[in-house]
DNA sequence: TTAATTTTTTAGGCAATACTAAATATTATA
DNA sequence: TATAATATTTAGTATTGCCTAAAAAATTAA
């Protein structure tokens, strides 16, 4: 049994190791770096790793780096699966907020049965993707894979679509809602400004600037993407 | 704050003190009497009273009974509206067995956020009786009431409805699932055995006997109910 | 390459929730 | 009413998961 402070410690440790944004290959995570991460003491992460490794959920060597084991990235990405499926489930059928469902999603990601999970999935048409934009595992822990790009690198006078977000915190999202952006939203890069990389866009007829690091945090794709 | 263990310490408490068949006005209950309904100790059960006190959810004074504040009461009839909710919704959203969504709901009563709540009541259509024909609490704690009686009342000749089942244990559930009887069936009492107090009953064209114990458990209304 | 800095581990505590065993109070029985 | 049986409480222990402070190891800088 692995309870719900271990699926948390190895969540944290599939996003710092594989999902966190820019992560080409998988890395190796420190326990410093995992306590910043959770908000607590690397004296507490320590305790944690020696139970994680008790369960073979983790391979620790004293003073080491941290990396999971096959069983500890599988039963990881079964929680980001659970998370992102429970996401899509109050932003689609509750008609949650963008920005309200991944505190719900995490109490709901620690319920335990496999069976919910499946229903769950099925009931909303098996979706690859959040409405973060995230990809959701699918039951064997595959995750799919899609082309995105920031739009800070799309050329002037191009079209593309918003597919996801590398920012999910509160105040960005809540920046997005004001401007109208949500996934799949079409936006034409109507000039760059290369003074500060600022972007001029157009979203249905309205025209905004967005700053470089709001344009950095938007992955877009194609207009048929 | 209210733990999840402390929850499931009111859940109890209003059970016993309220909601188990067959109590007409509330009962004081006792500390041995909690600790064998949840599966502890009673040193264990006397420790959490402290708590509860501590937290105005209970008044005990020692050796004496144990009665629910009313922000006890409150509370605890929070969770079991969230249970009974819950299990509507696995049952009639996401085709779960009658016999498999109590363990889930166990779990999803705990989870926090009055919205989830509201928007499950509201997805599910605002039930009033849950698929084991509970009365669901609404949301100011008021239990809605309906006059049931057992199937062992129902005179020789008289059609009658399924409204509820006064035991949800797995052996009582699977047999029912067997027969055929669920919530709403319709049962035709063709003859009462006075000999062992067990019932002829008639379901669709099929006939069956009832044990006296399995009659007793089977609350049903009129057939216009 | 030694010294300073940072990271990791150990040691000792604490709160919540459980247990067993023992002490004490209450209730039932003879 | 005295005693036996039962219920309740207290005392002491364990585990999980968190903390602070201090020791030890590893890394960085002088
Ligand atoms: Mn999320
Ligand atoms: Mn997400
Ligand atoms: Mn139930
Ligand atoms: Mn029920």
């Amino acid at each position: 049994m692995i309870s719900l402070t271990e699926e948390n410690y190895l969540k944290a440790l599939i996003y710092l190791s594989s999902l966190a944004p820019g992560i080409e290959k998988k890395r190796d995570v420190s326990t410093s770096e995992l306590a910043s991460y959770l908000k607590l003491k690397s004296s507490t992460v320590n305790e944690m790793l020696k139970r994680l490794k008790d369960k073979n959920l983790i391979n620790h060597e004293k003073y080491k780096k941290i990396t999971l084991t096959h069983s500890g990235e599988r039963n990881g990405l079964k929680i980001v699966r659970r998370h992102r499926l429970w996401e899509t489930f109050l932003f689609t059928k509750l008609d949650f907020d963008w920005i309200e469902i991944h505190e719900v999603a995490e109490q709901l990601e620690h319920i335990k049965s496999e069976k919910l999970v499946e229903k769950i999935d099925r009931l909303l048409g098996y979706p690859s993707f959040d409405p973060h934009g995230d990809p959701i595992p699918n039951k064997h822990g595959n995750i799919p894979q899609r082309i995105t790009k920031s739009l800070s690198t799309v050329k002037k006078g191009e079209t593309c679509m918003v597919l996801a977000v590398s920012d999910t915190s509160k105040d960005f999202l809540n920046y997005l809602e004001d401007l109208d952006i949500s996934i799949r939203t079409e936006i034409v890069v109507i000039d760059k400004i290369a003074y500060d990389k600022s972007v001029k866009i157009k979203i249905k007829h309205e025209q905004y600037s967005l700053s470089r690091e709001v344009a950095d945090n938007l992955l877009v794709g194609g207009k048929f993407n």
